[in-house]
DNA sequence: TTGGATTATTAAACAGTGTTTAATTATTTT
DNA sequence: AAAATAATTAAACACTGTTTAATAATCCAA
């Protein structure tokens, strides 16, 4: 079946090429304000034949959502060899928080915009549980940690989302420029230092 | 000069039309789904009298700022009375975070939406240094809590964004649906369960 | 009270959006 | 070579924020 391979690789080829031109203009323009036309002009095909390949803008949003996914669960894959819970949780949030300094369009894209999620619990929701997810990573390690005697008294999982939340918010304000307005003078390092200040936290638990 | 007083009573009736038939379209439809269209519909006006009272779609949102940040202030101001700077600092996020959770659209437009904060910056800036605004609340209730002992080796400003940021990630996750995927069978309470880890980690310090 | 200036309001248009439709071109199968 | 199928497009639809010029309403002075 050589010849039908051939096709499906071929129309691959297309969707992956709109996929990365809506990636690149996204990267540039943002996500509300790249259009359809915009896509369709920069793979220099016209606009309808992208609803050939995604439903709705919607799907080229949830693709590049799982792409971005992958690329934070490979940042963080290198942390398997982290013996210590405690020290990986740490080393946990400054990947995360650097990941999202580092691509801020992706983190708002992956964590912040409002977009199609119900499209995203649907279809991701069994990737997110078997494929384990960077939030059942971080539950594992806290949990490890309370084995080991840390978090005495705590519940793991509302502490594990406690923990994304204080990492999610540090970034997510200054994505969005909510720290500008109040502390303009250290903008640029406010991020890092607030995430010592948490890791100081930590480490007197 | 009654009459040109009237005038502009008139002319701020209006505006005050314009701006709670927006409000109320928003908390239905949401911000971008609402269009000066549909606001001049309501208020049985022509869509191009916006225009004569705001300059853009940009400033209708500024404006709802502005009136959600009064709200979050009145909310805040019985806090004068709590002596205790730890206790002012856990009732602080216990507001914060029934005024986001009661007011999900509003606290949206505030903290997490993208929009027009260039705006903000320029016409509030000197609002949120004067009026105190609730981050020099917060500052002042940790640098208080610093001068009876607590938190030590902290530095005020860096602690307080961290703390900002743990309410606004568990709320804002929260809005943007992020546990419903992860969290689904608990998603209604992890918020306050993850407020209440925070307060336990408080008190051990 | 009337006429002119000013202001408030509107209708219509512009350039853009996501999406759908039917028509066209290209490819494959018979 | 003809028929069937698939890929691609042009054109339209109903919407968006915003601007323009024209209209309607109001005010102010003579």
């Amino acid at each position: 079946m050589g010849i039908a391979d051939r096709k499906e690789r071929d129309k691959e080829e297309l969707r992956e090429k709109i996929l990365h031109a809506a990636k690149d203009l996204f990267l540039i323009k943002g996500f509300e304000k790249t259009s359809i036309r915009n896509i369709a002009d920069q793979i220099e095909y016209s606009p309808g034949i992208i609803y050939h390949y995604f439903r709705d803008k919607n799907e080229i949003f949830h693709a590049l959502h799982q792409e971005g996914f992958r690329q934070l669960m490979a940042k963080m894959s290198v942390l398997a060899s982290v013996r210590n819970p405690i020290e990986r949780l740490k080393a946990m949030g400054s990947i995360y928080v650097s990941f999202a300094l580092e691509n801020p369009d992706m983190y708002d894209l992956m964590f912040i915009k409002e977009a199609p999620i119900d499209h995203v619990i649907d279809l991701e929701h069994d990737d997110w549980k078997e494929g384990g997810g960077t939030f059942n990573f971080l539950r594992g390690t806290v949990q490890e940690s309370i084995n080991l005697g840390y978090f005495k008294g705590h519940d793991p999982e509302a502490l594990s989302y406690m923990i994304w939340s204080v990492v999610h918010g540090m970034v997510s304000l200054s994505i969005r420029k909510r720290c500008d307005v109040v502390l303009a003078s250290r903008k640029d390092s406010i991020v890092s230092d607030a995430l010592d200040e948490f890791y100081k936290i930590i480490d007197r638990l």
